[in-house]
DNA sequence: GTTGACCTTCCAGCTTGTGGAACGCTTATC
DNA sequence: GATAAGCGTTCCACAAGCTGGAAGGTCAAC
């Protein structure tokens, strides 16, 4: 399979397979006579597994940790429980903050009149000392 | 004011100031003979609103309408809510995300046994087709 | 005059890709 | 055999929003 192949049947793009390449996510690919990068199912696979682990939120770092779990037949589940437990504190987190973000937006929206006057208690809201 | 005082009193550092005059998100400041930069109250009122809007999660391009707005004497409040609910549509976006995640996480730790044995859902599920 | 705390500029790096240029390879068609 | 479309290749630059650090100038106190 030439990259482009292998990228459709990934959903990952060809241009992210050769960055994942650069930076050592991945092996670096076979190469034709003419250097063309050539992949078989299995870096299918593991392409397709990198793909659900980011759209999880795993960072690259993470995803690299989750492949060699993976590929590591001695490997403890605990392990990889506890990088998935440590992920979702953080997402829980983020959640956390986006949500007081949010409060904090729709209260100052709520005194906004919103019309053609310029008086805004959002701005005054920015600009106030809490 | 030095540039270190401002900072302190309007809770942006020193090289955060420097980088937002950098990109024009504020004028440059005046300077002394010696070429410290000086500021006055106002440009810690101006970096206030700035830290106050950056911390809702406004993007710094978001910000600088936003200041333009600030400054601007005949705006209409109506500008003001349509950018700030906007924002909160984008936020509420990100949140419904991050819950996504979150829960199939949950989903896959719940099944994870997380001992010593080898066999994990979690890796599986990343690996599986859906 | 010397120390230490400040200030200056500039360059590099973080993260995770994406866009584009310039050029080579493959395959089909004329 | 020539040519064109559609692949592939590399490399450089940019995105956001800072932060760290190096090398050096300034200011106030002792």
């Amino acid at each position: 399979m030439n990259i482009g192949e292998v990228a459709s049947h990934s959903s990952v793009s060809a241009k992210t397979i050769r960055y994942y390449e650069s930076i050592g996510l991945i092996a670096p690919a076979r190469r034709t006579a003419s250097g063309y990068r050539t992949y078989d199912e299995k870096d299918v696979q593991t392409l397709r597994f990198i793909h659900h682990a980011r759209n999880l939120g795993f960072s690259v770092k993470d995803v690299a940790m989750l492949l060699d779990l993976w590929r590591d037949q001695k490997r403890a589940s605990a392990h990889v429980k506890a990088l998935a437990m440590a992920h979702i504190a953080a997402v829980d987190r983020k959640i956390e903050e986006l949500q007081k973000m949010r409060d904090t937006l729709l209260d100052l929206t709520h005194h906004c009149h919103g019309d053609d006057r310029p008086d805004c208690p959002i701005l005054d809201g920015l600009a106030g000392e809490p």
